[in-house]
DNA sequence: TTGTAGGCGTTATCAG
DNA sequence: CTGATAACGCCTACAA
């Protein structure tokens, strides 16, 4: 068992000084050559390898990104992750991922355990039990210190930091539109806990694409439903609500009720049609297949990856306040046959 | 902006030595009481964390464990890394993953990257193109070091140490079996990439099973297909050959075979029956849905996370040659509409 | 051209 | 009871 050699081990073996050893590793112009060769030489035999612990330790930075995010079995918090982990590769960073597990304790143990040095800065989705509470305390805590922090998808106005979301409102205005276009009177929104930001604007988007196509507003359209287990409540709601379209906050439950749907005898897109959100291998693969709306996880992981990456990178030289900017990425409706074209 | 306290900062403001700090921050027996609030009371006040990097580099590990996988939008890798982080996190570890994207100068570059001192061992999924070249000097680079090791799913024999698998052999068995038993003759197998040892598992057991069964062993049935857009072989083929069954070696596949034979017209189950391995979101959601092949992900993470753990934390104890395990996890078919029952 | 010394933040040993 | 010192591995300003 070749253990790990260090800069000391090689200064013995060789007797000459640490320093020597760590200028002539660098090619450093003050070493004479062949002491330089002798070292390199060496060093290559055993394998030398700067250890990076001792590195960050000294210069002050991890080379590591802390990432939080409340689940990863889940399409778009998978596509942001690669988007994030291969920009942050590129620029020599890895990824330090914890799941908060849509819990507010873990989000802030998991928080301050990285905190404590582990990383050079954040990039996290908040967790809904977070924005359900609006305790931000971690968050503050965190910036407060010169830790440069990167909100996506799930944020928040109460932080001052680096933000990257899609115009949910926007987007989901225009699944809305798109369907009234195609003669839909009655479209339903499910939505998924009222209080994620992103459901507020998702809401939003669709109450005002009613008003601008001049249908009625009814609020029994509107269906909260919790996480899973809801046939229940979809069953019954189709039956009675004689709805001929639902844009739906995510994946999962847009599929769910399109099977659960079809199952009744509804025709679809015909009798009702769907949308969304979440451009994932479900909607790709269901049978009609389901128009949705792509959040662009990837570009959204590498943007938030490089917002990051340049504050870290850029706080030694700027001691002014920082401005933060909230990007915005559009999103984009992939038409497909749960919608009439 | 309050930057993190030190020990030493504590000791400045309160006169006191560094180690008297440390020790009263330990509630050592050494400090004397009145001292020992002081520093407390300050340490608290100021929000003192110990850096983990300088206790890394301290004790010489880091309670970060480096996973490497080929990819994450994925939902058995998915699961796993859920299964890990969990784990990991309760015996006080993070998780630093990578994705080597299939490639092997990637995983390559990873394991140097975090094997410098970043991580106390390793849990990795052998890309493809690794199980292809075969070349796993890499691995043996690290393992010789002493980092212990954990591989998962895609494993090698050349390597010694600890794997978690499941009996893929035996659950491919089962499946044709059960295929075979309502009366399939003409069983196909979609697999993808010979050089996986999983599919020459499976394989293996698919090919055992058709032989136990008195069937026909045909080798036109077994289909090699790239990983994705392969609707111009699986098309001819479902035309061609007159199959009345599939097992297919991802969810994917199964998946999207089964949707091109409903598009031909054919029955499913009655016609054609589908088993897909992973039993993931699109199996349930399918329609209809697919029976699948669960490789629970969820425990085989946390068994790697724990197996993992253990090596690490007994590495001090130990120096005999360590004896490695290789334990197998049931894989169980979960049965729905697209066998018949 | 090479080496010494100090420091990054912490802990442990040993003296006072 | 408290403090000085050394060490983890590396880097660098400054001597020699």
């Amino acid at each position: 068992m070749r253990k790990k050699i260090t800069l000391k081990d090689i200064a013995r073996e060789l007797e000459v000084s640490i320093s020597t050893v760590s200028k002539a590793l660098k090619n450093s112009e003050e070493i004479g050559r062949d002491t330089k060769e002798k070292v390199q030489a060496f060093a290559k035999l055993y394998n030398y390898r700067p250890n990076n612990i001792a590195i960050s330790l000294k210069n002050k930075h991890t080379k590591n990104i802390g990432l939080i995010i409340p689940d990863i079995v889940h399409y778009f918090f998978t596509t942001v992750f690669r988007g994030i982990e291969k920009y942050a590769n590129s620029r020599g960073y890895n990824v330090i991922a914890c799941l908060s597990d849509a819990s507010f304790d873990k989000e802030v143990i998991n928080m301050e355990m990285l905190a404590n040095g582990s990383i050079d800065g954040f990039i996290m989705a908040l967790s809904s039990e977070t924005q359900e509470k609006s305790d931000y305390n971690h968050l503050r805590e965190v910036t407060e210190q010169g830790i440069p922090l990167v909100l996506f998808d799930s944020t928040t106005d109460e932080i001052e930091c680096d933000k990257v979301v899609i115009d949910d409102e926007q987007i989901a205005y225009e699944a809305v539109k798109k369907m009234a276009g195609s003669g839909k009177k009655r479209i339903a929104l499910f939505s998924t806990g009222a209080h994620y930001n992103v459901n507020k604007a998702r809401t939003k988007g669709y109450l005002r694409a009613l008003v601008d196509c001049g249908l009625e507003v009814d609020e029994k359209l509107i269906l909260e439903l919790p996480p899973e287990k809801n046939i229940d409540i979809i069953d019954p709601f189709l039956e009675s609500n004689s709805i001929d379209a639902v844009l739906a906050v995510n994946e999962i439950t847009a599929i769910h009720a399109m099977n659960l749907a079809r199952k009744k005898g509804f025709r679809i897109p015909e009798d009702i049609s769907f949308i969304g959100f979440t451009d994932g291998l479900l909607s790709k693969y269901a049978q009609p297949s389901l128009t949705a709306i792509a959040q662009h996880g990837d570009q959204m992981g590498s943007i938030a990856a490089h917002m990051l990456i340049e504050r870290i990178e850029s706080e030694n030289e700027e001691e002014e306040e920082p401005v933060f900017q909230t990007k915005v990425i559009e999103a984009t409706l992939i038409e497909r046959d749960s919608t009439i074209n």
